[in-house]
Formats: C-alpha cells, sequence, structure tokens
DNA sequence: CTGTTAGCGCATTCAA
DNA sequence: TTGAATGCGCTAACAG
C-alpha cells in the first residue's frame, strides 16, 4: 500500500497538499495534474485507519436492524445507502437475529467501528441505551417520548385503525389480529388502532381474537391454524407485518379457505406475493422510499450541521393495496361487492 | 473516550503493559486486577484507529453478496458470524442488489476498510478482479479454476442432474428449466446439469424449454406465465433458484394450475413456503449451516496459519426435499403415483 | 495556494 | 514481567 507521502514525492508536492486536495482544496491545475498521476500510478488510497485516527470519523453509518431478511429493512436499507452515498459516506449493516444479547453486541460492535451516526429499527433495545449513545442516531420504527433523538416512522395506530374500519364497516365484527411479540413498538401501536376501531364502533373487544407471537413465518402459520380451529371462527383475519401475513396466507391455502369467500383477510407490507395472488390480497402499505429517503436526508443533515438542529419526528401516512380479500357481508343480495 | 494511556495512569503501570495485557501477555496478578478496575472505570475500549494503524488488522471480514433479502445469504452469513465471533472477528456485511456497477465499489469499500479476510458470493464480478485481492477469500457458489482461492460451493451440476433425471423417470420429457442470467456460475452449472441429464437419456434438449431471466421473482412469474400461454406446453417444470420458484408457484397458481395434476414442478433452495404448500413442494435443498460453517473455518484457518495452507474447494452435496410436486406419467392405471 | 510541524492512540521493538 | 522510546499514515494549525 502506498502512502500520502509517496505520492506527495512523486507529485513533487508535499504530503499536506495532497492530503488537502483529497478533501477538496484547490490547487494549482498543473499540481493537479501530477497528483492525479501520481495517485493512479501508485494505486493510492487513503489509509482509514490513520485518517480516522486523526479526525476520528469513520465517514460510515451503522445500520442496526432486526432481520436481515426482510424486504422492509433492507429496502429502506438500500435508499438510506443511495442518499449517504452522494456525501461520501457508506454504511455497515448489522443485523441481531431478533435477538436482544446480539442486538446489544452489534451496536457495541458498531460504536467500535466508530460510526458517525448510527440509524437503529430497534428489537428490544431499552431506550436507555439508545440515549446513552454519544453520536447522531435516527430511529425508525419507534419513538421514544422523552428523549431528543430523530425518529422516522409511520402512524401505525391509523393503520390499524383504517384496516379494521374498513373491516367493520362491511360488517366484520369478529375480527382476528396476528401480532408479534408485546416488546416491539409497533406491536403495541398496530394492536392499539385495532382496539380503538373497536371502541370508536362501540363493539365489543374480543380477547380471544387477539394473537401473539414471533414476528415470523411459522407464527403467522400456526395462529391462523389456531383460528380456523376455533368453535366460534373470526369472519376476518388481519396480519399485522409481512411475515404473518405470509404465513396465514399459507395456511388458509392449505386449509383450502377461499379469501374472501370463506374468510376475509387484510395484511400488511408491501408484499411481492399480495399483488399476484388471486384474488388480489388486500394490504397496508409503508412508504418504504420515502422512509429510507428521509432518514438519509436527516442523517446528512446531522453530519453536516453540528450546531443544534431541531429534532425530527417524521410521522408518515401509510396507504392501503386495495385488493379483493375482503367480503362484504352487509350485503345480503346476490350482489355482493366484495373489495 | 479514554486511551490507554489514562488507563495505564489509574493503574500505576505502563501504556505498554496494558497493551500487551489487551492483546494476552500475562502480567502479575495484583496488576490484572488494577488494570481491569481501570478498564471498567474508564470505560475503556481499544481505539480501532490506532490499533488498525498499528497493526493493519481490523479483525473483520467483509461480505459480499448479490442480495441481502435473500435467506440463502443470510443464513449462510449467520453461520460465518457464529464462527468467527469465536476469534474475535467480526463481519462487514455488504450487498450489491445485483448490480455489477455497485459489487465492485462494495468490494473497494470493504478494501478500503482494511477487512482481513473476504467472503464473496459474486454476482458480475470478473475472476480477474478477484484474483488482484490481497488478501485471504473465501468464495461462495463459485469455483474459478486457475486460481488459488478457496471456494465452498454445492454440486449444481448434480443437483440439477438429479431433478431432471427424476422427472425423467417419472415419464416427462418435455420439461421446461427457468433460469437465471448466463453470467452467474451457478447458473451456468445448474443449465449443465439438465443437458446432461437429457444427454444421458437420449432425449433431446428443446431450446424452447430453456428459459433465461434474472434471478427474481417476477422473472419466475413471467416465464411461468409465457410457459402456460405455449401452444406445445412442457409437463413439468424446474425452477432453479428461490425466487424464480416462488414466482413460478404464484403463477401456476393464479393460472388455476394444480400441481401435479395439471403441471409437475421442483424448485429450488430451502424455501418456507415449500414445506406448507398443498401439496407440498419438491425441492433440491442445499447445505446451508454447513456451508457457513466450512466457510467460517476456512477463514479462521488463512487469518491463523500464515504459512501456506492448501487451497481448499469444498463441493457439497445438494438433497431434496420431496413434496407432492411430480405426477408419475408412466403409471397409466388410475392408481397413479405421485411424489 | 503550499510547506513545516506536531501528534492522534496504539503496538512493538529493545533494554532493564 | 515491565517500561521508554519510536513511528504507523494522516490532518490541522500555522506560517509563509
Amino acid at each position: 500500500m502506498s502512502t500520502i507521502k509517496e505520492v506527495a514525492k512523486l507529485a513533487g508536492v508535499s504530503p499536506a497538499t495532497i492530503s488537502k486536495y483529497l478533501s477538496g482544496t484547490k490547487v494549482k491545475p498543473k499540481n493537479k495534474e501530477n497528483i492525479d498521476n501520481a495517485i493512479k500510478e501508485l494505486d493510492f488510497t487513503l489509509n482509514t485507519f490513520a485518517s480516522g485516527l486523526r479526525t476520528n470519523r469513520s465517514m460510515t453509518i451503522g445500520v442496526l436492524i432486526p432481520e436481515l431478511d426482510n424486504q422492509f429493512s433492507t429496502s429502506i436499507i438500500s435508499k438510506i445507502e443511495n442518499t449517504v452515498i452522494k456525501h461520501g459516506y457508506s454504511t455497515i449493516i448489522c443485523d441481531c437475529k431478533s435477538n436482544g444479547a446480539l442486538e446489544e453486541n452489534k451496536l457495541s460492535f458498531l460504536i467500535s467501528k466508530k460510526c458517525d451516526a448510527l440509524v437503529i429499527m430497534p428489537y428490544h433495545l431499552k431506550a436507555r441505551k439508545i440515549q446513552e449513545l454519544k453520536m447522531p442516531v435516527v430511529l425508525i420504527d419507534r419513538i421514544i417520548d422523552d428523549m431528543d433523538c430523530d425518529s422516522v416512522l409511520v402512524d401505525n395506530i391509523e393503520a390499524s385503525y383504517n384496516v379494521v374500519m374498513k373491516l367493520i364497516k362491511s360488517g366484520h365484527e369478529d375480527i382476528a389480529i396476528l401480532c408479534g411479540p408485546d416488546e416491539i413498538y409497533t406491536v403495541r401501536k398496530r394492536l392499539q388502532g385495532y382496539k380503538k376501531a373497536f371502541s370508536d364502533s362501540d363493539l365489543e373487544i374480543k380477547n380471544e381474537y387477539i394473537f401473539h407471537g414471533e414476528y415470523d413465518v411459522k407464527t403467522g402459520h400456526n395462529l391462523t391454524n389456531e383460528i380456523l380451529k376455533m368453535e366460534k371462527r373470526p369472519t376476518a383475519i388481519y396480519a399485522t407485518n409481512s411475515e404473518l401475513t405470509l404465513g396465514a396466507v399459507i395456511s388458509l391455502s392449505e386449509n383450502n379457505m377461499k379469501i374472501p369467500d370463506d374468510i376475509s383477510f387484510i395484511g400488511f407490507d408491501n408484499l411481492d406475493i399480495a399483488k399476484v395472488m388471486t384474488p388480489k390480497l388486500s394490504v397496508v402499505t409503508q412508504p418504504i422510499d420515502e422512509i429510507g429517503e428521509l432518514v438519509g436526508e436527516i442523517l446528512i443533515d446531522r453530519l453536516f450541521c453540528k450546531n443544534e438542529i431541531e429534532r425530527s419526528v417524521k410521522i408518515l401516512k401509510t396507504s392501503m393495496f386495495m385488493g379483493k380479500s375482503v367480503k362484504n357481508l352487509t350485503l345480503k343480495s346476490n350482489a355482493e361487492k366484495e373489495f
């Protein structure tokens, strides 16, 4: 590996000039040419250790997520990368495999790598742990009330509320909801929206229709199997994330339950299969691109403006992809309308 | 951030002693105690920049994969992490979003981060690029013949060969194969196995049944739609990776094609849905855990034994998960047997 | 616009 | 077993 010194010698200038040139300072056109040639000649790249040691910056952004194998996370990461790369930053991605202990390990790792900022989609991470961090942090999918930390998330309560209201308006009262672990912020919020819709409609919330498990395919599958065995089976199922949705759909298909004739269904997240299934699945969709871009922009703001910027909490709206997976129970005629 | 110097002062020893202690050298029991206390007291961690600058090692392993959102990749990464972490190494994961240019960028990034070794699951990366790397590299899913580089992969030819033989023995002669882009090593090998099975069976290879596209869900979906529109439709479809399999299955379901009655099907990779679909899907399964562990072990060997170790090329066997997605055309009786 | 100087925090000599 | 001295490659002050 060649050093700045060697480049300097070859280009006939001082090492400091090379360093400055590399960080954007103007140099004489002739020097520029010489330097460029020397760099190419020696195949020179900055030693990130030395540079980091001096500046205490790594030009990297750490990303900590619960699961790598999740389209929601990876799409957002993709967008974040696109944004920050324009400003010279790269990302280091860590997942904690939905494991609380590993989550803390990985957080330490990102800190030890001297990331300049972090993006965290918390799994079990305690608010206090996040508060202790002495660097810019942007949270995804979670808000910490008494903390000055940027957040980007969707209005999970409203998302669920809209889903359940839609079902209620279609005549459903027995609506099962598939939830993840209660420790996760989005799980609580999505359930909250479900309950609110019932309250606002003066309907009873039936706890036997509220199901909890992991945020994974197997859980969606098992819980749906359970539901189908219930004596008083619900007329609709609402799955609150992509894995639960996938698992539920598989179970329904296995059990020869036709959507929406035998049971109505609304899922969550921008799943490939939602749009290609027959009938198309109605799902809550999150503005993934917008989330990723916002996170990227907030990061860049924080990194470039040392001066205090106001805390930025962005709560985005979800939308619904309307398939044909909900049966309208209020239409008693033959001309039953589905949407 | 505290430094070794501060720890040294607090512990009443010299910085050098701290450094040595941290890298495993024995110290007086009393000193050990003092040092431990001081480290805890100051919440000290090594500065990776300074340490790296001095040693030229980062204790990290770079992992470069085509897609983050792919269970095959992420499961392997998971296993690799489990292995190397025991030896003090961490991983930095990069994906190139199935984009050749990005793949080279990310490779440069990993190099600039001074990774001590790389694991690469190549997308479009040229063999020459890999050869130029001045560090241990373990390839997954690819072998480079005239290069002294460790590889771990499965016998892709055999995997396909077995699939197609199984179909042929069940009386199928018109077998469509869904392939990814021809530039990818596994794509060529899997097609090769397909062709070999035909040759060995003295059957004609029909090029109209060989389909190429991306390794993604949409391609699987579109190609299968195409197949179903063919005048002379094949009696079986073989999808050569997980995304193609998923896409194909969705298309078949949309088109009300019953597996295996209307068409036989064999997929690829350890898909969640394969085992829960009705009927269960027959798929080629790769020994993911074994691959990950082998890669991890090879890495550790390379990193700890500077002396030349022999090149390690591990070619693992795939197996088949036998569902009920293949119809036996040779049985003309009512008692048709499926497997 | 450019060069000189100094030191970031650590690991490694070498000597004790 | 420990400590003093040195320099890894770079950047930031400062002076020119």
